[in-house]
DNA sequence: CATGAATGAGGTTTCATTCAT
DNA sequence: GATGAATGAAACCTCATTCAT
């Protein structure tokens, strides 16, 4: 028995209400705390209705995943003519500020929802994250050549991203960070330009 | 005569057999995944006895954390010694290694149940974890007083540990990595180096 | 200006096709395997046009058992006057040869039904078909006096209609019958006539 | 999971009891109209216990039949030293009310199952009986030579073992039938009879 | 202490049927 | 008339927990 494509508006709005719900229920309880009759009462609709457009549950979470990656793809396209008009220090630090801010988008959503990137297999999707962050890097090289000489660039970028990602999370996610959002953004910044810098030394003398 | 040590030391080998076999079954199955009949037949003992020794699943888990989180600090605790006779640089090199070789124990057992750190309600524990680290960089930092001129000790320690523990972990969690680990501590540790270089010379200016 | 013949035409193959499609879902999935939704695929209308024409879906199975017991009832109406004409022997054989294409029609279409014969509440029907057989039977005696005499007509119907339809029913239905379809017709035929002419004898003692 | 094999006396009494009571349970609602929580609540236990020793549904329809077909071999093997010492008239008389019995025991247990006979899968068991039954009449032929001769024994065989199998079955099952259950076995019996003595007459020619 | 059979609340999922469009 | 989205009762099944043995 196949799930239906929704074709008629009134099913998408449905779709849509049901992925939101999802976010909401994960939010509330977790990822295996919450019910399919959760997600269905927080969205007002029906249980049936949930089967109507997703096979099972883990199809709500793939949807919600892909929703939330889509939205951080779209950020990071929106970003880009800005990106390359700035300085690498400026760059970094509102490239923290605006990921913070979608993660704290709609009451928090997709920031509790990442709490439980491991239960939900985030895992299958952040490979296109990182990859549109290395084509920004890669475009972000060609209009600043100076950083073309750097030898190791794959290392520096993975280690970046990585740390990037997971301090801007976890800072949000913990209820009483012993420094501020600030001070790790400029720790941070301070932290990737002192590496760069010194990377950009190091290629020098090769 | 039934002496009473000897009951008490079976009974410690029931607990210690239980939660191993509480690692192996979310290892396999993921938290929401493991059932107590997983982890009592891993275990080799009756779901009945699993409830001699603990209230209930909940309780297993808190163990197992528990015992995770005492490893970490006995790892902490033993490696001091080494760490204040070395220079910065191999200290932070050897924490990684060590890290990443208690993650690799026993089969990945600690690696894999870490994806699952937020709903295993790691984040209770990692304070603890954070908190034995301050306490050897403060004592590294009396032992090297050169590093005691640095002003915001603590948004450097913040962002190291975070950087650190996660790149770590989510190298050896990915399947295919596209830089080897060596490349990643290499990085890691130039990195972290540059900052505290970067610091120490903006403290000096002032 | 509308017509009201051709809306009632058109109702009639809808209602035509949905009884045909539920023969196909019921082959495919079984009677408790099918659900309205198949059977509204099948046919290629809407679920909501099922319930157009069909009360409830007992309705629609109500309308499949009617349909093949007409087909029964016509074919046996059909073949009476060639029966009439023949000895018992060929209209014996005449008889099975028939009822197996009748079967097998529409890719076994009635021969699938059939296995659920107990889900499907034939019974209701069954009496209809043992009725028209009865009076072809007693016609055939009026025919051919000569078997009048016998005493226990009743019995032998009983027993030869039932002994036809499930030899013939089951041989169809099994993958791999040890014995040819023309064996079984042959020895059916064979049992039949030295049950008739035993009580022919039994009777003349009399 | 895997669904444990009953090592307790406890245990096994349940699978009895369950087993007993999806007999009942189909008896009242038919295969497709039983659920799960009738089976429990006929036999006295929780729903949770029928998961306990039946991995579904479908597990127990499985046990049942293993059950009914069982109880039929053993009859076969109790009836045959019987049938030997016997002529073949009053052995196929014996066999049918024999069979009508075992139908009836328990309140009709067997023969109300026996209606969904395609529904619940009884053809997987079919030959396993009819294997049983060739095998009496092998030996029966050894015991009676006379019967040796016969040349289509294989025909014969797969004749009257449906013909009787399904007439009893059927006979019990309607409501009200034309003709009594005596007066069928004795027409079926002549049948037979006649039927077998015809092809012995006609053996003998070739 | 240990066992494992038994429990049943509660989760996931299905599907006949209805009804707004 | 026709559609198909929505419904929700009720099915199947799971599993943490208890308790008689």
């Amino acid at each position: 028995m196949t799930t239906r494509k929704p074709r008629q508006t009134r099913a998408k709005v449905t779709v849509d209400t049901i992925i939101e719900a999802g976010f909401i229920a994960v939010a509330l309880h977790g990822p295996s705390g919450t019910t399919t009759r959760h997600i269905a009462e927080i969205a007002g609709v029906s249980v049936g209705s949930l089967y109507e457009y997703f096979k099972n549950k883990e199809e709500i979470y793939d949807a919600m995943n892909h929703f939330f990656v889509r939205e951080i793809l779209d950020m990071i396209t929106e970003l880009t003519p800005t990106i390359l008009q700035l300085e690498l220090e400026p760059v970094i630090e509102m490239i923290f500020y605006t990921f913070s801010d979608l993660l704290k988008k709609n009451n928090d959503r997709y920031l509790t929802v990442l709490r439980y990137a491991g239960e939900l297999q985030y895992d299958k999707y952040i490979p296109k994250i990182e990859q549109a962050l290395v084509e920004v890097i890669m475009k972000y090289m060609m209009h600043n050549p100076k950083y073309l000489k750097i030898n190791n660039v794959a290392v520096i970028t993975y280690i970046c991203i990585n740390s990037g990602i997971f301090n801007v999370a976890r800072h949000l996610i913990l209820p009483n960070p012993y420094i501020s959002f600030d001070e790790m953004v400029q720790g941070l910044t301070t932290m990737i330009m002192s590496y760069i810098n010194a990377e950009m030394s190091r290629s020098e003398e090769h």
